[in-house]
DNA sequence: CGCTTTTGACCGGCGC
DNA sequence: GCGCCGGTCAAAAGCG
C-alpha cells in the first residue's frame, strides 16, 4: 500500500515546525497534502491548515490512570479543553488519527491531532493547528473541571494547570526545551501546552501503557516538559526511527487493513519508558533541531 | 443538565 | 478525469 509514512524519515529531524511560513514537520501527515500547499484554503472550510505544529510525547505521559469515557477531553498536560470531534484510521498508519478541537472557547479556531507514531507505539504524535483565541489556562479549568474533572478525584497529582512541582526523570525537559516553535502568533508561543493524556484514551485502549516508570511519575515529567519547554511548535522525533521506520513500515504494511490493533498491541508490549525514548532521540538522535529558535529564544 | 465521546457520512483537495 | 485519503460535520449515547 502506501509506504507513506516513510516520511518519518525526514520527520526524524525534528524540526520543530513552527509554522513560520511552511511546515516543515511531515511527521504527521505522511500524504500532508495540507501542510505543503501554500495556499491553504483551510480558513475556508474543510482542510489544509494553517500551521501546523508537530509534537512528539510518548505515550506514558498519556498514559495514565484514566477513569473512562469522560473527563477525558482535556488532557492533564494542557490546559486547554479539547473535545475530540472525530477520529479516522490512516493508511499508512496502524494506528487511528484523532481529532480534537478547543473547547475552551467556542470561537477558538485551534485544532489538535494525535496519532501514535507507527515506528514508536510508545510514542504519540501530536500535531497542533490553529492557535487559540483566547488566553491559555482559562478555560478548561473552568468548563470540564466542573463537569468532570471535579468528579476525577485521583487522577493526577496535578489538579491545576500549570505548576509543575518537580520533575522525577526531568533528563528529558532539557531536550523538549530545545524546542521550540515559535510563529507568526507569537502570543501563543508564550504560551503553549503541550497535551497528551486523554486524548490518547483510545490509545490506550489498546494500550496499558505502562510500563515500568509510573504513570504518574511519567505524566509528571512530561507534564513538565511539555509545559514548560515545549511550545506548541515543539517538535521531537526519533531520528534513529528512519531506521525502524522502515521495517516497522514493512511489517505494518502486510497487515494493514485488518492488523491495525495487532500492530497497536504488539507495540504496546514493548513500550519501555517514555521519558527514555524522549531523551533519547533527543540526545542521541540530533538535537539540531533547537538551532534557530532555541537559540534565539534563549 | 450539560458535556464529552463515538460512529458514519459527506465534501474537498491532491495525486496519478 | 478518476480515485483515494484526509478532515470535518452531524447525530446519538453515556456518564459525571
Amino acid at each position: 500500500m502506501d509506504g507513506e509514512w516513510s516520511d518519518g524519515a525526514a520527520v526524524s529531524s525534528p524540526t520543530v515546525s513552527g509554522g513560520d511560513g511552511k511546515v516543515d514537520c511531515p511527521g504527521s501527515s505522511p500524504v500532508s497534502p495540507a501542510a505543503p500547499s501554500t495556499a491553504a484554503p483551510a480558513a475556508t472550510g474543510r482542510r489544509r491548515s494553517a500551521n501546523k505544529r508537530v509534537v512528539t510525547v510518548p505515550l506514558a505521559d498519556v498514559s495514565g490512570p484514566r477513569p473512562k469515557g469522560v473527563g477525558e477531553g482535556n488532557t492533564p498536560t494542557d490546559s486547554w479543553a479539547w473535545r475530540k470531534y472525530g477520529q479516522k484510521p490512516i493508511k499508512g498508519s496502524p494506528f487511528p488519527r484523532a481529532y480534537y478541537r478547543c473547547s475552551s472557547n467556542k470561537g477558538c479556531p485551534a485544532r489538535k491531532q494525535v496519532e501514535r507514531n507507527r515506528a514508536e507505539p510508545d510514542m504519540v504524535i501530536v500535531t497542533y493547528s490553529f492557535e487559540h483565541n483566547h488566553s491559555d489556562a482559562v478555560p478548561r479549568a473552568q468548563q470540564q473541571q466542573q463537569n468532570r474533572q471535579a468528579s476525577k478525584p485521583n487522577s493526577k497529582p496535578k489538579p491545576s494547570p500549570p505548576e509543575p512541582a518537580e520533575s522525577p526523570s526531568s533528563g528529558s525537559h532539557d531536550v523538549a526545551a530545545g524546542v521550540l516553535g515559535t510563529e507568526g502568533g507569537a502570543a501563543a508561543a508564550a504560551t503553549a501546552v503541550v497535551e497528551v493524556h486523554d486524548d490518547f484514551r483510545w490509545l490506550y485502549d489498546g494500550v496499558s501503557v505502562t510500563s515500568s516508570t509510573s504513570p504518574s511519575d511519567v505524566d509528571a515529567v512530561a507534564d513538565e516538559m511539555l509545559y514548560g519547554a515545549m511550545f506548541f511548535g515543539g517538535a521531537v522525533d526519533g531520528a534513529p526511527l528512519s531506521d525502524e521506520f522502515g521495517d516497522v513500515g514493512g511489517l505494518f504494511d502486510g497487515g494493514e487493513g485488518g492488523g491495525e490493533e495487532d500492530a497497536m498491541f504488539a507495540g504496546l508490549g514493548e513500550l519501555p519508558e517514555c521519558a527514555m525514548v524522549f531523551r533519547r532521540h533527543a540526545g542521541d538522535g540530533k538535537v539540531e533541531q533547537q538551532p534557530a529558535e532555541s537559540a534565539a529564544m534563549s
